[in-house]
DNA sequence: TACATATATTATGTTATTATAATATTGTAA
DNA sequence: TTACAATATTATAATAACATAATATATGTA
């Protein structure tokens, strides 16, 4: 790998890296890794006001990390990047695992 | 696993996110996954200033991340954390391969 | 001693993040 | 139509991150 590719690549991998370095996003993309949640869902397992997430789930959105999908009242996520969910996979292996 | 261990470890783990969530940073920590290297040598590989540079291996060593071993005039740097190195493998792997 | 080289520190202006409060929108049900 | 519930948006104050310039320290060498 030469190293213009890398560095063109750490500068788009930086970008995710940034949307999971904050303690509530993070839970929040963990949770997300085990499926499809509503805003009401994710509001109960991460502790954190409404405003907030809403805010947190609009700008992954943009940032085209995750997907939504509404029904009636409610919203529901789900996590569009596929890298995302196979690094958050890695990251309970190494980090929860003993 | 518990909801309180999930949410502490992610208090722990976002910390470390936060110090790859930047493209010169994760660079180097690509860089350093290889190996331990001279404040010089990734000052060529990266394309940062000097001061710069310092301020985030101090800020790295201070997080613990990094380890500094002084040789006369020279500064070595290495990874102190051995998840974090597991890390930077995943995510090559995630990333990188194609 | 004087000077060069490698690295670290300090200071500072700019921009981005975070947290919170207040308000708005939209869909559903009475 | 009114009211409520779910979600989104806007505004804003506080804090942190970034980039850069200037200066300092420490080591090696002529």
């Amino acid at each position: 790998m030469n190293f213009e590719l890398m560095q063109s690549k750490c500068e788009e991998v930086s970008g995710m890296m940034k949307a999971i370095a904050h303690p509530q996003r993070l839970l929040l993309m963990c949770h997300l890794s085990e499926g499809e949640k509503s805003v009401s869902e994710l509001l109960e397992l991460c502790h954190i006001s409404q405003s907030q997430l809403s805010q947190f789930l609009t700008r992954m959105h943009r940032e085209k990390l995750l997907n939504v999908r509404r029904e009636g009242n409610f919203a529901y996520y789900s996590i569009a990047d596929k890298n995302m969910t196979k690094l958050i996979q890695s990251m309970h292996k190494i980090f929860c695992k003993n």
